[in-house]
DNA sequence: ATGTCGTAGGTTATCGTTAACTTACGACTT
DNA sequence: AAGTCGTAAGTTAACGATAACCTACGACAT
């Protein structure tokens, strides 16, 4: 029973409009949404009414351009939406909204060897900064990201979610180096030796950390690593990885998340090879599903539903006070089961 | 190498600013941006030139107060943002920029339960007619949604991705009742006589219709459904659900979706029932992990992306011409694996 | 009686952009 | 020679909300 009208044709009231109507002027109306200045009780309840009879919501757009504020942030997310993506947007969302903020969003799922200096991130920023968002996010970003987004600075606070805990940028992240050092110790304190590592994408910054997480676990036991595998974060690709790696090379596996542990066990399991009876395997990202995997997948858990709150208090700091927060750093969790198990 | 000032207290460059560089008059370089008029191309090149030399980029905000139109959509994600739901987020993501229109998005993880009507969802609207967005779409609602969502139309054109085919709203969809019936009668055809049906949250459309779907292939068939499991789309749901099913009240199990499949198979296995060699699983969703599952998991395909792209073309088209699109629907398709097994 | 303060409200100017209108000039037609 | 057309600009007035400023009035203290 919608109705069939354009509704292009229809003017939505203004301020004015609700003033006449209550037989007042436009700029009380506005001190009854500012809440600067004063408001009669009797005509606060005239102006109640008003807003309701004409359907009356305030323009934004106009808001902003006389505030010069426009109570909106941008959010940039690189790459899919995969679980981990997902979560930290929830979280961007709900704590926006409560804010009081509103959220624009752009996904690129750019080509994971393309620089982030490329044409669809300058104009995704370029479309953020016309809108006058007040503070800008970016997720799971690329190793020279920092650097290309120095000048953006200079008119919004823009915070990174990096997954690089010591950058010198205003970043918050989840300590993927720590999650790399957490998975390799927790296999070789099962007593494995030979560690095979299934990293993501050469240039992110998750993959990178986690696997230097893998180096420093293993050389600091006196291991020698493995020749790194590389993924793109698909199950698909973790199951290439399975299919062109030896069964008898390796008896533990770090899987850079989970869902390319999921695809390597695919794989091991078509040539016969289940864990954790023949090998050992962990992931990274503690998605809901890991737990139900078979064998329940070991993992490392990330709060990414916190990170994304953790975010938006970040961005907001320095719209309000003029000052950035210290970056902050969610620590990882190991979550045992029953994918990895002690050496014979 | 960030800049430590606070961007709040540099003023961004305006029309004026830019005309005043380039010397011109401000409406010719308003004429620039907007093409609607002559601009010399000598002027042009000096015009170029200030942009880039002052950083301008135009205030969205003061075109849309002139304009009177906005170049943004609103999304409304309901429910949480799990694999379809975020590659209809893709879909719509990448079809929106391409068009030139910037998204705001607001996700509500309300209580399954509760209705539509909700303050939050209200707000939500609120804060989306407050940006005077020119189309708003809705994703995943509830069976009521549309029933209280009419008097938006009044303002703005709004799209319900609902899992309903035969909506008499402006609804695009994936037809969740086919899902239901596809993956009914492959299990039928594979001999099946007594199927389980694990259903997603009793007011959601697509639990709805997937429901209706199984019931339909069954009396067709002249089976008797068995009582419907119910769980909320998570794979622990699934689980739970497994865990209190009697193993030989069924031989075949059809699953709301990926993820209730992937909980079931958990629980089965956990009392030593294993598919496809005890009985057989489907799901709905052919999420790319489920290829990966033990056993590889039969599904049904929804093309989510496609989805994504539609919903916009769809809300773009009434503001550009005022008239309606035809509802779209997006056939499912049979994706058998191992998961599913002729009855011996 | 005068000054001061708190409350309630109106007037005016302005944010940055663009639609509508206007000016100016050279080229071409009749 | 006068009129018309295409090109290239400038001028003015809005869009809706609000900050800054001003008016008015009663209460109260001095």
């Amino acid at each position: 029973m919608a109705s069939e009208a354009s509704p292009r044709d229809v003017p939505r009231p203004s301020l004015t409009d609700v003033g006449r109507l209550a037989g007042v002027s436009a700029q009380t109306v506005s001190r009854y949404f500012t809440g600067r200045g004063y408001v009669g009780t009797e005509t606060r309840a005239r102006i109640d009414a008003a807003i309701a009879q004409l359907g009356y919501r305030p323009n934004n757009a106009a808001r902003s351009l006389r505030a010069g504020r426009s109570k909106t942030l941008g959010v940039l997310a690189l790459g899919p939406l995969n679980y981990g993506a997902a979560s930290i947007l929830t979280g961007l969302t709900q704590t926006a909204t409560t804010a009081g903020y509103g959220l624009m969003i752009a996904q690129l799922d750019i080509d994971p060897d393309l620089p982030t200096s490329s044409p669809e991130v300058r104009r995704a920023l370029d479309a953020f900064l016309s809108s006058r968002v007040e503070g800008i996010v970016v997720t799971s970003p690329y190793r020279d990201t920092e650097e290309n987004l120095g000048e953006v600075w200079e008119s919004v606070p823009i915070l990174i979610l990096s997954g690089r805990p010591q950058s010198n940028h205003y970043a918050a992240t989840v300590d993927s180096h720590a999650a790399g050092l957490l998975a390799t110790r927790h296999l070789i304190e099962l007593g494995h030796r030979q560690i095979l590592h299934i990293a993501g994408p050469a240039k992110r910054n998750e993959s990178l950390e986690r696997e230097g997480g893998y180096h420093e676990a293993l050389s600091s036991a006196g291991l020698d690593p493995l020749p790194v595998q590389r993924g793109d974060w698909s199950s698909s690709s973790g199951f290439a990885a399975g299919l062109c790696t030896d069964p008898a090379s390796f008896t533990a596996v770090f899987a850079g998340n989970d869902q390319m542990a999921l695809g390597f066990i695919a794989a091991m399991r078509e040539r016969g090879h289940e864990a954790p009876r023949d090998y050992s395997i962990i992931g990274v990202d503690d998605m809901p599903d890991a737990r139900y995997f078979s064998p329940p997948l070991s993992s490392i858990a990330m709060d990414f539903t916190r990170l994304g709150e953790i975010a938006i208090a970040m961005v907001l700091h320095p719209i309000k006070t003029g000052e950035r927060m210290p970056n902050q750093t969610i620590t990882p969790v190991l979550v045992p089961r029953a994918s990895t198990a002690r050496l014979p």
